[in-house]
DNA sequence: TCACATTCTTGCGGTGTCTGCAACAATTGA
DNA sequence: TCAATTGTTGCAGACACCGCAAGAATGTGA
């Protein structure tokens, strides 16, 4: 990893941290990019070349993307497994891709805690996920439906399209219930964890 | 009705129009506040007045909230009734309360579909409506739970809490899904329909 | 070490969103 | 018709965000 790699992570995080300990102090809706950048040390035309916005900026990247070896496994997982189970794999190996700086987790932790708009932005932004996700469910139900009981009808290709639709989004629904509860928790709890409790909720409504 | 009351919802209608068929033409990033304000003969400033942004203007006010009566009649529906078909009457109703605006409708529709965004957001900003159902959700829990089998455990309070917040974020994503389909569809289906559909679906999945 | 390409930072100027304020106009109610 | 209420508007200003171009820092190859 190069100096340059290096320079951009360390200006990343120090635009992360002072903005984060900003909205600490004074709340988010009291901070400007001008106060952020001064504290940074950078100059407020970079903010913005690192982050397209405040709200990012307490988010940080997050590259929500699902790793492809994952995907392969979930569409094998075939219908012996149920759909729910395998969704929870994916998410919990999202999870794991964490943040490993326990001090900005902390941090970002209490400022989402006031500004719960953040999550729901955060969210919001990933309808480019929630199509990966309609995709890899959509493959894995014509997997399962191949492999099904012979007898059974195969569906229409729009109703499996409308299915796996509908299941992302209440899977995204329930990985938001979990991020819900990480941010109310007081102690830290880890990501898996609530994410497995969350699913195993899931399971007993249906 | 005064002449005051009137003129307000004139006021708001021609705004909204003056944003639909701008967004229309030449998509809702090109359109500022002032062309709008211009096309809708009031001043920025009055825009403003109105709507708290462009978004805002296109979706139009949509005030989610429950009915009382409803909410009444979803908490007593007793532990015989699976507790999303209650769920499903009271979006069904609230869907009723629709904009009977056909024009204004259409044109929000081919707004929505451009920009899908808008509709996400309008969700996830619902976070007011999200605490009501889970309120609502949590006391027909509670009364279910007083009402079932005398052998079993009455659940935690806490419990009881979570559940409900899980039920109410998945049925609101079930909402949109249906809210999804209804942007996609290219013929005009009723909501209430569409809603029925999605909520057939997700009991499938259980 | 030197030249050159690549990438990053920064200042500048500009556009657009959104708000508070105070003057003025319209509506209402008595 | 008078006074209270409510609505509209212009103005000034804070702030977010972006394109551009100059210059600084870094990387690369000889």
């Amino acid at each position: 990893m190069g100096l340059r790699e290096r320079k951009r992570r360390a200006t990343s995080r120090s635009i992360q941290r002072a903005v984060l300990e900003l909205s600490r102090d004074k709340g988010l809706d009291n901070v400007t990019v001008d106060e952020i950048s001064r504290r940074a040390d950078v100059s407020p035309r970079t903010f913005f070349n690192y982050f397209s916005s405040k709200e990012s900026a307490v988010l940080g990247e997050s590259p929500f993307s699902l790793k492809s070896a994952d995907v392969q496994t979930f569409i094998a997982a075939g219908p012996g497994q149920p759909i729910f189970d395998g969704l929870l794999v994916i998410m919990r190996s999202m999870a794991e891709t964490d943040d490993h700086d326990l001090e900005m987790h902390q941090l970002r932790k209490m400022v989402v805690r006031d500004y719960p708009h953040l999550l729901v932005q955060r969210i919001t932004s990933m309808h480019e996920f929630e199509l990966e996700l309609t995709g890899a469910i959509e493959e894995r139900l014509v997997t399962d439906a191949r492999q099904g009981a012979s007898g059974t009808e195969i569906p229409d290709q729009a109703v499996i399209s409308e299915r796996a639709r509908l299941i992302a989004m209440v899977s995204i629904a329930t990985m938001r219930h979990a991020w819900a509860r990480w941010a109310a928790a007081a102690e830290t709890q880890s990501m898996s964890t609530l994410l497995t409790h969350s699913f195993r909720e899931l399971q007993t409504l249906l």
